[in-house]
DNA sequence: AACCATTTATGATTTGAATCAGTTCTGGAA
DNA sequence: TTCCAGAACTGATTCAAATCATAAATGGTT
């Protein structure tokens, strides 16, 4: 979400990172800024106690892992690329300088972090009220909109395994593929060649 | 979270709500900065279909509702003064204003946002992996840790009804009343007089 | 002291998602 | 073309939280 010009100017890192390779660690301290850089890159974060828990995937141009920058406190999940990366990376200190000189910039990172309390509001409501299918649906919508800028006319090839959609939402696989099934037939969402499209 | 008398020389508005008075609506657009004054103050979300579910609840000091400020969305949540309430208020471009001449304040708020966010990361996690009595604990330890500032050596006396945890869990009343008579034979909490220590 | 609203408590039953176990489908590699 | 791993799918079973119903405790009010 920051200008690639800006972070380069600050002397921002480019780095490369392996499909599968972790970027940081849950309980680690928060480090860098970062921001995906290029190509369609997918982030994911994992939860201890055994089940996964994808906190989030990020694509192109967003940031992720701020909130630890700015509140102090460890990483709550950990990060790992799920096709090869690239992303810029800044040391911390370096970080709040920039934000400091760009007012602009540092409105933008707020916005960011904002709007993804927003999701998180709502995920959290919806997730509790149960209702799989709700669940999945909130989510669905929510990556058309936010993510890939979409509006409601528009339909969206949904690019998430039924597990990441069941890691998404705290449900398992088999209830997220039940669930779609029974979407598809209130024609809520199309399943044509088990991709899922809304 | 903002020093008072920076709002108030911004001509900051203080309000007084009454116990269950509404002070936004869900889904209405955010106009104002709010900040919660004096003595402790409650405030709860209730969210559409039916079911409660609260997002916060916040104390003296603690500003809520500003996401939308920033993300400019509508609020996915209404807000409610569970008590008695004095509320600072500020229109949204005055409350721009201060930040952009205060950036150290701006800062603060992204902290704030940050570490809201944070929680909400770690709740939507345990959430997700069911388990009653571990939904519970976290909220216990968070409430404790960052609402009350207590460490872990400290003792809490939870202020919550077994029904505001439920509702801030998404589990049921029965469910909470259940798991913390289950807790405290395990000895993760006590209960005296129905009040619950933690 | 009697009354009432609210909160806490408890037992019985239902329900639906998790779990378990196994099958089919698909696209890519050998 | 066959092979294979990963993903999607399906049915049967289990189990725990929701639900329903109802009672007891508590604090505040008159």
């Amino acid at each position: 979400m920051i200008n690639p010009d800006l972070l380069l100017q600050f002397n921002a890192e480019l780095i490369k990172i392996e499909k599968g390779h972790i970027i940081f660690d849950y309980g680690s301290k928060a480090q860098f800024y970062f921001q995906v850089k290029s190509v369609e890159v997918k982030m994911n974060n994992v939860n201890r106690d055994g089940k996964e828990f994808i906190q989030g995937i990020f694509y192109a141009g967003q940031s992720f892992g701020e909130p630890p920058l700015f509140a102090d406190v460890a990483y709550p999940a950990g990060a790992e690329a799920i096709t090869d990366a690239e992303l810029y990376r800044l040391p911390k200190d370096i970080f709040f300088e920039l934000l400091k000189q760009n007012p602009d910039t540092h409105l933008k990172i707020s916005e960011v972090l904002a709007s993804r309390l927003y999701y998180k509001a709502i995920m959290a409501s919806e997730i509790s009220s149960q209702e799989p299918e709700h669940r999945i649906l909130r989510l669905l919508d929510y990556t058309k909109k936010h993510i890939h800028d979409l509006d409601s006319t528009d339909v969206l090839e949904v690019d998430l395994t039924r597990q990441q959609i069941a890691d998404l939402t705290g449900l398992r696989v088999e209830t997220v593929i039940r669930s779609c099934k029974s979407l598809e037939k209130k024609g809520e969402i199309q399943i044509k060649k088990r991709k899922i499209f809304r």
